[in-house]
DNA sequence: ACGAATTACTAATGCGTTTTACTAAAAGTT
DNA sequence: AACTTTTAGTAAAACGCATTAGTAATTCGT
């Protein structure tokens, strides 16, 4: 018979402080041009204490006509791309500065074609106030929405560089792979062979890292050849069997470079169950700097990327954009940083 | 000079079919209680596609009354625990049914004691119409206000079993390792090592398999020795360490057991670099089977879990329990399956 | 000491939906 | 033919907040 105790509404803490909604508003709000008084101030936040308020989302999205989600947006062809530890590390650097700043993270995943829509239903559905993306394999159609929102002023700042006009917190990969693979140059390798993602015209990221590994060669009198090239798809399992495919040339190469580490670790695999030795016959070099890299025998050489900075930096650029302020720079690059362990051979001679 | 096409709206596509709002939500919604003419849901779904419309989210959730967000609530100690593919997975699953269901995602990860107000705010401030939980090491308060909630009959969904009262889809851990414990006592060890969580009093998870490992091989007449029990964090760190305590023991083990693969990877290191070799000397299985777990060297013996479909039926059946369609059970668990490799030495027999 | 500026508020409107209660016309029922 | 029911809609009231424009009281400048 007792009277269910109504939710608690702004209107309601506003009749316990003896003050207007307004008022409520303007404290719970810390609006600084409205002059409250110390006074009034308290009596308001005990109210709303006294009541256990909490601000209905909804109502305060529509009235402000301002979210205050962003989305994580993961564009990739297939699940199984996510092989390693990249989104959480991004997800815990954005949620960081999100939890900081008073925002929340949706995530959304795109696969290949299907919801292709989700840029446009978020922005458009006022579902997020911006977005961070992250194109694992970019498709045309996932990075002409994007490009085109960025250009209409909408805050989204991409994980990678897609196009001058999107802002982008990237990390300098081309500057890694030719870090690791001036590397092997030096430890004498002159057969250098190397696993990439995809074919080229499928992944342009790819193909610009293969360019430098080219140019690396090339610059130390290395003619390129690509018989010692061969093409993976993120997995393990390519690298296991993109390195048997290798080791059926006539002529093996002495190192691989695969442009991320549990590529790399298949490939080890194939080597050892081909009879050969890691990093006596063919040393092998990753990227990425998985945590596991250091625990695996041998343990891997590879290219460490600050993953959960980067996330970071992500996340405060975009909502410096939400907020209106203009980020310091429009692209802003991690550096790399080269992890010699023992896959390499660089101890061996030492 | 022209005028800016103002963002459409309800009223506007009501407008341009010649209809009433009610009419237009009623179409968009598929009300079924309301009886509109084809002919009329074909002019309404013509406005709206000519118009682009895409319904503001924030008025429908306050109109409403409910949201159609859903939460992934991460509880850890600490950023480091995300160590593995489990959240990728996880997440994965989740959003295939979310997205064929027309829920969002919004992850909130809550470290040790911070952000413990989320699942208050969260569901008080109407951001999400249920969550999913997961406790990677649960800590009282979260627990407890999780309970409370899902008693009060909130949707709640727990990805590890932590209360009776509160809905679950989790992994038949015990089960896995019993399944790999008693494979180890198969192939004739009866020294058997243990890299557990935490100390027991703070993870009950970690207790609970330490018990089975216990009456597994008492069951086997084999005595318990906390001497060849160590503790670890989840990384593969830890696990390096512990077993470099073990291996201090004057009676070695001949097998050990790690409670996650990663541990197991930093233990294979350690007995490496100590100048035994996995599984002749010393025996490893792991636990997660990880994609790694195939391509390392030996590749590593372990159970499998089905993380992704763990996602799937955790997100179907918090999306019933908003609906209001009970579902059949209030506690699914799904089995692991034991995968042989080399790192146990089954082969080795064979 | 008198108007101007500042301080400390408030009333009322609007945000874009959903939903309840209502209605007019058409179809069924006996 | 006179009701009743069904069909196909509509008008108007929420939903809970933010925000704009305004006001009365106080302080300031000279």
């Amino acid at each position: 018979m007792k009277n269910k105790p109504r939710k608690a509404t702004s209107k309601r803490v506003a009749e316990l402080a003896g003050v207007s909604q307004t008022t409520v508003s303007f404290v719970l709000n810390n609006v600084e041009s409205a002059n409250i008084s110390e006074e009034t101030r308290r009596r308001v936040l005990e109210a709303a204490r006294k009541l256990d308020y909490v601000p209905d989302m909804a109502a305060r999205s529509l009235a402000s006509g301002r979210s205050t989600n962003i989305a994580l947006v993961i564009a990739q062809p297939h699940p199984q791309v996510f092989v390693d530890e990249f989104i959480p590390n991004i997800l815990t650097g954005i949620h960081q500065v999100t939890r900081a700043r008073g925002f929340r993270i949706l995530v959304e995943l795109v696969e290949d074609g299907t919801n292709a829509d989700v840029y446009t239903s978020l922005f458009r559905g006022k579902e997020i106030a911006g977005m961070v993306v992250q194109f694992n394999v970019p498709s045309d159609n996932d990075v002409n929405q994007v490009v085109n929102y960025a250009m209409e002023g909408l805050p989204i700042v991409s994980l990678s560089d897609v196009h001058p006009e999107v802002h982008s917190a990237s990390i300098n990969k081309l500057g890694g792979v030719r870090q690791v693979v001036k590397h092997l140059v030096k430890l004498g390798h002159r057969r250098i062979g190397c696993i990439s993602y995809a074919p080229a015209k499928t992944n342009p990221h790819a193909d610009d890292r293969l360019h430098v590994y080219r140019r690396v060669l090339e610059t130390a009198g290395i003619e390129y050849d690509s018989s010692l090239v061969r093409y993976g798809a993120f997995d393990p399992e390519t690298g296991y069997e993109a390195m048997q495919s290798l080791l059926k040339e006539a002529s093996l190469p002495t190192a691989l470079y695969a442009m991320n580490d549990v590529m790399a670790f298949g490939a080890i695999t194939a080597i050892q169950e081909h009879g050969l030795t890691v990093p006596h016959d063919i040393a092998v070099v990753g990227f990425d700097d998985i945590r596991l890299a250091r625990y695996t025998t041998p343990p891997l050489t590879t290219v460490y990327e600050p993953d959960v900075d980067h996330g970071r930096i992500a996340a405060e650029m975009l909502i410096d954009l939400i907020q209106g302020k203009t980020p310091a720079q429009k692209h802003i690059q991690l550096a790399t940083r080269l992890v010699i362990r023992q896959s390499c051979g660089a101890y061996l001679r030492a």
